[in-house]
DNA sequence: GTCTATAACCTGATAGAC
DNA sequence: GTCTATCAGGTTATAGAC
């Protein structure tokens, strides 16, 4: 079995090259020889494993997706704690995962612009939308009992993500422009964080985010 | 003069029709033969313009950028009107821009990060900073006046842009997801409206928005 | 000035040798 | 399974005819 584990092996080489390169460049911009010389082999071997470029994004994208979906819910739905400190640790955790790679935001934009297609298959093909679901019915609950504020679901998701994603979609805007004397763009990102907090509390609660 | 005069006729034809294009498509996506074609003319007539694609789309790229600066200054400086008022005239100004082409805010995003060097040199030759430094300067003194709070200019910047420009970014989601029944999305934007005016005010303000 | 013709290159994809 | 060789098509860009 080792001449399956050394393909397997390659397989996923490439994979991971794909997705370095897709989510660095988008998808118009990497080219299969891309790939290839990444990985250290020659196109053919590339088109070897995923017959078309086309197979090969979609898979990529997919777990991309994927991995944009932590575990949030067990966070949000710890009623106990106050929603402000439930807000910050999602914001931590879409932190960790920005951190280490910054143009994740920007890539899934432009490719959900590019072609919604892919978008929309991996988020069927996951279970995106009872995801999601839970972590609704959970803040529609605490509103119907009075403990948060009555808002529309909708605009809540839209001002958590456009808050959180922005700072890394514009990063360059950021640290060419935004950052003080000797700041770096981590720290920006620290002090950023409150604001978001503060603003999704706003329509949560009166006040006292609790 | 008629030559000439046709002659700069078709340089426009072939400008507007880049632009339609490279906005729609972006840079990558987007072929010379593409532009020929959407004008009428073939390949070369376009080379005879503007030489390269590149310095196509240099040109092509500094004009959004400038039609991206509306007279916003004239409403900030008006300190007679509350604040709120004037966030939602410039939030009206961005939404009749975005409104005829909702494609802008994520081309600009796609462009700034493939390459940053066109974005810095057209905002260096247009007057942008010292644009942005006037409406920044009334924001500081009414803050040192008292009449607003103080808030770090950066992240009133970052609130306002990322709240305005993210519906129509990921425009995709809102239209297959956040949309109700039977509704459109310039009704939903004109509904997301008041919470920029809001968020915004909650930052410069003790929540009478004057 | 605007076209035809063509150069030089890169792309995705496949067939077939090893 | 992984390589070499090759294909057909599309890309930017230029040279030269009209």
């Amino acid at each position: 079995m080792s001449e399956n584990k050394k393909a397997e092996d390659l397989e996923t080489r490439i994979i991971n090259a794909a997705k370095e390169l897709f989510i660095e460049n988008g998808f118009a911009e990497t080219s299969m020889s891309d790939i290839a010389i990444k990985v250290g082999i020659n196109r053919p071997g590339v088109h070897y494993y995923f017959r078309t470029k086309d197979k090969m994004f979609q898979a990529v994208f997919g777990s991309t997706i994927k991995s944009l979906l932590p575990k949030i819910q067990d966070i949000m739905l710890q009623r106990e704690i106050p929603i402000g400190d439930r807000i910050g640790k999602v914001i931590d955790t879409y932190y960790e995962i920005f951190k280490t790679n910054p143009n994740l935001p920007i890539f899934i934009m432009k490719e959900m612009h590019r072609d919604f297609n892919y978008f929309s298959k991996a988020i069927t093909d996951m279970d995106a939308i009872h995801y999601f679901d839970m972590i609704k019915n959970e803040l529609q609950d605490e509103m119907d009992k009075g403990f948060l504020k009555t808002v529309p679901i909708r605009f809540l998701f839209l001002t958590f993500y456009s808050l959180l994603i922005m700072p890394f979609s514009i990063k360059n805007i950021c640290q060419n422009i935004f950052l003080e004397e000797n700041e770096t763009f981590d720290e920006m990102l620290a002090k950023w964080k409150p604001y978001i907090v503060t603003h999704v509390c706003n329509l949560l609660t009166d006040g006292n985010q609790s």
